[in-house]
DNA sequence: TTGTAGGCGTTATCAC
DNA sequence: GTGATAACGCCTACAA
């Protein structure tokens, strides 16, 4: 064989390796999607030709004839944060499962480039979307309905959302925690979280802790808050600000492990003990919550089940078999040693 | 206004803002990408149609038309570990400085899986393609050559390669830390590392401490291994079964900061304290390497300056504003408690 | 500055 | 079973 490359530098087309095979064009898509509907004959010289050239079908091209692109996007705020980035992976693996592809994009928590994103998204022809909150613009969601495209929402739940969620109540599982917090005798509390602005997770965890408050008869006023964006690091710092303030908190709830476990070293590093003069809580239950130490007294978070579940969900959505529906994933408290009595 | 939806069902199309805008179909696809090349009073009338019908462009048709897709493709073994994350979405803010969108797969360290997932960006118009290691089968590259689709290669380092690298030397990393430890008095040593088959940062890390242990005299064969998938809890089981072994080791070297600091807790757990009965060492330094305690003595690795690098490069790369070259990110070695002396 | 028209690589509807 | 051929939605010379 002198060489495949009949056709100059381009890269092979359909159409090459018709003409290499002898065939048309509509028998090698057929060979490519229904192998079943060509004789074995056939089949094996368009498959020969496609090997010789190294053909590779262009993806654009068949979502533009076919108007579908088994592909589901993704929208997290950032795949630094770990329980994101497993979810995801969970989700992912569930869409291979159904040959589906992952479009991934991150936002890094601003929702303006959320927006853009999405908008990317359905450009691209993402079949579905997954994203994670509620809280954005409801033009968007028009958007999205407008171009038909599902949205299961996930990390958070509600059954009366117009949208599917996939999740947990943020709000009913912080306040759990803060009432087993307050029945151990604490009442100088501070907390450390995420900014809650345009963030539902975290706003809803706040009230959490302010329900559980005025619940126990404790001006929701005397809540210490402090802001801190992800990171172990952060989680020091922000434990620093909150020692400079005038009463100190016998116990500091934290928005996730990351930083719960920074606020630890750091109180630590200036002489305190954990939980003895100061407790400590996280929200996630990722691995690094049991080797802390102390171990971190934490909100499990089930993210793999809740991927897989949003997976399910929305390829139910796209498929158009299944209509919108949420699924609740439970949270549990785990109790370790980094809360302690008052 | 009555309504816009003349048209049915069907998503809007430019034909559809151009009737609407009542201008043509090159006008608004002009307006779309070089906007100044339409007078401001049709750009209003375009920008309105827009607006109302929620126009949004068909990616596909564009690349299809256009020939070029703005997109790079990211395959990684896995998002579950953070230094991938990490450092894939310091590759993607620095993509996104230059408007350009990312896919990413995940292969779960399975080449035949990564294979298809290559092809599949091809087929999705990836301009360009990052990779995670040298070892694939050749016909791989061959495959993104002929495809003329080019590729970095990131977490390896080679000027040799035929192809773009950044990264650094496995080999020379590890051996690094494999001779300090060796000149801190230990003999008895023994590694915790992932699968090294088809991985060749693990072969190489290997390598290194081979070297290492034969330059001091001490017999290659004396290495104990055992391999271990990702995780705390691995790294815990993984020493478990080294201390099932006859001789005990005085060090272990792991592959990565979490199966060392799951190591770690396996061995105060067994009433082993780290490091005066043995001596554990890291690889990475993540964030969980400061507050892990002891401290993890471990090899930091410069991740968001990898991905950026990639990002930087591969753009280079793409937009053939520069030719084939790699770059070296220097690994440095992070002395903290977690080794101590034989 | 704007419009006309051909083409990008596939799929899908028909006939044959 | 297989082959023409018209979409699919957009871009881009080329004209006007």
């Amino acid at each position: 064989m002198m060489s495949n490359d009949e056709n100059n530098g381009r890269t092979p087309t359909l159409a090459d390796v018709a003409r290499l095979a002898g065939v048309s064009t509509a028998t090698v898509s057929r060979y490519l999607n229904s192998p079943d509907r060509v004789i074995e004959e056939t089949r094996k010289k368009v498959g020969n030709a496609v090997l010789e050239l190294g053909y590779a079908p262009n993806f654009n091209a068949r979502a533009l004839a076919a108007k579908r692109t088994n592909t589901i996007g993704a929208i997290i705020p950032t795949m630094e944060n770990a329980i994101f980035a497993r979810g995801l992976q969970a989700f992912q693996e569930e869409l291979g499962r159904s040959g589906i592809t992952l479009l991934v994009a991150s936002s890094s928590y601003q929702t303006e480039l959320e927006e853009e994103q999405i908008r990317t998204l359905v450009s691209r022809g993402a079949d579905g979307i997954l994203l994670i909150g509620f809280h954005r613009d409801p033009k968007i969601y028009e958007f999205l309905k407008r171009q038909n495209v599902p949205v299961v929402v996930a990390w958070v739940f509600d059954q009366n959302a117009k949208v599917s969620t996939v999740g947990f109540d943020n709000y009913e599982a912080m306040k759990a925690l803060a009432d087993k917090v307050i029945s151990m005798g604490h009442r100088r509390i501070a907390t450390i979280t995420a900014s809650p602005e345009g963030n539902d997770r975290a706003s809803e965890r706040l009230r959490g802790i302010r329900a559980s408050m005025t619940g126990a008869g404790i001006p929701e006023t005397e809540l210490s808050i402090v802001e801190a964006e992800y990171g172990i690091d952060e989680g020091g710092a922000a434990l620093e600000e909150l020692l400079r303030q005038s009463v100190r908190p016998s116990v500091v709830i934290c928005g996730n492990d990351v930083l719960a476990v920074g606020a630890i070293a750091k109180a630590q590093e200036l002489g305190l003990r954990v939980p003895e003069d100061i407790s400590v809580t996280g929200f996630d239950d990722i691995e690094i919550a049991k080797i802390s130490s102390p171990a971190l007294t934490t909100v499990h978070v089930p993210h793999r089940r809740m991927g897989k579940e949003a997976a399910n969900i929305l390829i139910g959505l796209v498929n158009a078999t299944q209509t919108q529906s949420s699924v609740l994933i439970e949270t549990s408290l785990v109790m370790r040693t980094s809360l302690g009595k008052a």
